[in-house]
DNA sequence: ATGCCTGTTTAAAACGTTTGAACTATCGGT
DNA sequence: ACCGATAGTTCAAACGTTTTAAACAGGCAT
């Protein structure tokens, strides 16, 4: 057993184990092309010690040589919003072949943090930067270091393609228009809505596509029943104001039979409040929410809903980076700064049980909180 | 502009553009003790120089020469089940004002990628070891390669301190017992139980406890009322079963008045199972879960669980390993090998809307499903 | 003997930092 | 005029790799 000064087990102690040079070693460790010359006898005994040894190498050493790091900083704005849990999978799905490693950050919907985080992905010499932002991140002068230091960098569920960076986001006015379009369809005519954060990027064209569906289908919404969400912090704060709307949807005293929320966590909200104001769903009222994300799976009635195809988005983003990056390496030239891109998913709805036909005749045991329809419904096409 | 030969600006830029040597520039950035005798007119111009060219350390440099990372690697069995999610943010919480950095890894509860995943950890030399295993994971080489490095380990959810692994997780039992005794109390004495898969670490324990709060309790369980998991894969998997049992339930005949689930998404099967045949939840039967995992939350009715302190426990480990570093830092001695620490946190509680006292008498919307309790009730003392 | 292949192996430089030791001035004291 | 201090700055070595160019040993023809 060799005395090793510091803890890990490095290319000299291979080598002075196997009896050959620290070159010889490397190059049959690393696999590079002149390990073809290496007589086949020695490369056994290279490697037979280095097994033995439990040799790693380090990558350190190896990134700061190659001057390649092959890893990708991730920048969640909350891992604990099940938002961001599937596009960090894409990442990583898409990631995993080329060898790139993410670099996962949590910012915690903490601006502070943002940029400390963004400095640590710099530090680390991140070859690309993924953000996934679905909440107001105004531009920061780390951005400018991001730019200056060359590292291509793509943004998740927001557009910026106008400020120069390549933007995978769904399509939000498609997405709020399929909502809309299932409840006509299915004959709801009275539909509140919960806009998002004002914001927010996907909250405006959102509630586009929401109204232009609407007038398609000769629909108005009564003001008093649409709300908009105010600044939102955390993943729970959706819930939290899903319940409080709906009891003052409830309160109104509008008619309505169906709730359109901004994104799931609020419509479970909003199933929450309905229910425990005796409003059964979906029988009295349908509700819907947006993203598909993993709550809105398991709860009960499961949540219809516009889904976000997370995955798929994570994987775009982490391809274009890898195809980036690889495009710039041989050349060496400068970043080659093309326009950026722009994807817009197509969304994708689906139906669980929170969504029916809107009621015939009112129940009793509704205590008046949701109002007659005064007109005789039709049953959707 | 002076022009980079790479993309990244470096210290040596840094000092050609202020006129200094790279050793005052390091000194000054780096704050070495040595600054003191720097000329702050100097300090001046070197921060000047670095900031307007946008220099970021390079952490791979500096961590070879200094020979610390200043990370962690956290190996996470499956980030998508909403388990993991809190104890990483607890593990984040602890290393941040130590300036550690966590090196999230998701093995999406495959065997190979664990293993590349170890060997990943290794490579990047991080300082220390976060397993967050609530599944089945055997022992492989690679372990041993950990020990070899000398790189210190906590485990988290899985007592392993029986091979030398330090340990956080909840008190199953204990766990167990409070969710039994919780329904005990409300007077529920027909209970059906799904038990955690036969390979699971916390099914055991779990059961044990809530085997000896049943005996105390003078409840006996009908063994056709007794299901158990079979090994699960992933976490949407644990719904599917619990829906499926849920059906078995009731088509089995036997009066039961409450389930006490496995984990959180079981009991959301259950409650979706129940629901779906006419069951009311809580009215006609309370349904247990496991965890507080996030969905179950947010899901109507509130589920009733046990929780387990998820945060707490990551940062239980993460300060477990800051101290095994610090302490074994300065002797440069070997690792000190101690004995193995455990923890096993308390769990608590949480009653939310899916408990309430057995019904009195059946209602008539339920088909026989749930025949008729045989004993007039105790209210819950 | 010298020169030139061919097939293996190695020395040495580089990557960007940090740091103990060495180098300059400058100055007060003898 | 010389010796030490002291403040301010720089040299050079090291961290563990990878890689270019060179060294080395035989064998064969000149």
């Amino acid at each position: 057993m060799v005395q090793r000064k510091s803890g890990h087990v490095t290319l000299v102690d291979v080598a002075r184990a196997c009896g050959f040079s620290v070159s010889t070693v490397s190059i049959v460790l690393s696999e590079a092309p002149l390990s073809q010359n290496i007589a086949p006898s020695t490369r056994e005994r290279v490697q037979v010690a280095a097994r033995q040894l439990g040799y790693h190498p380090d990558a350190y050493a190896r990134s700061l040589r190659s001057r390649r790091s092959q890893t990708i900083g991730v920048l969640a704005y909350d891992l604990s919003d099940p938002f961001c849990v599937p596009i960090v999978r894409g990442i990583q799905a898409a990631l995993q072949p080329a060898c790139f490693l993410p670099l996962l950050i949590d910012a915690q919907t903490k601006r502070s943090l943002f940029d400390a985080c963004m400095t640590m992905i710099l530090e680390r010499r991140a070859e690309g930067v993924i953000v996934i932002a679905s909440w107001v991140f105004e531009e920061t002068n780390l951005l400018a270091d991001v730019r200056k230091n060359g590292v291509p960098m793509v943004i998740v569920s927001r557009d910026m393609t106008d400020r120069g960076i390549s933007s995978v986001l769904v399509d939000n006015e498609a997405g709020g228009a399929l909502a809309l379009r299932h409840l006509s369809q299915l004959g709801h005519r009275r539909i509140a809505v919960i806009r998002g954060p004002e914001k927010m990027f996907d909250s405006e064209p959102r509630w586009a596509g929401i109204q232009s569906a609407a007038r398609k289908a000769g629909i108005r919404f009564d003001p008093k029943l649409v709300f908009q969400l105010p600044g939102l912090a955390g993943p729970d704060s959706g819930f939290e104001e899903g319940l409080l709307f709906s009891r003052q949807m409830l309160a109104c005293g509008r008619p309505f039979t169906a709730v359109l929320a901004f994104d799931d966590l609020t419509a479970l909200g909003v199933v929450r409040g309905l229910t425990e104001a005796g409003v059964r769903i979906p029988d009295d009222c349908s509700v819907l929410g947006f993203d598909d994300v993993f709550p809105a799976a398991v709860a009960t009635p499961g949540l219809t809903t516009v889904r976000q195809p997370l995955r798929d988005m994570g994987m775009q983003a982490a391809e274009w980076l890898l195809h980036a990056i690889e495009s710039r390496d041989p050349g060496a030239g400068k970043p080659l700064r093309k326009s950026p891109l722009l994807s817009k998913v197509r969304p994708e709805l689906v139906v669980r049980q929170s969504s029916a036909p809107p009621p015939r005749n009112l129940g009793k045991n509704q205590k008046g909180a949701l109002p007659a329809l005064d007109t005789p419904l039709r049953q959707g096409r």
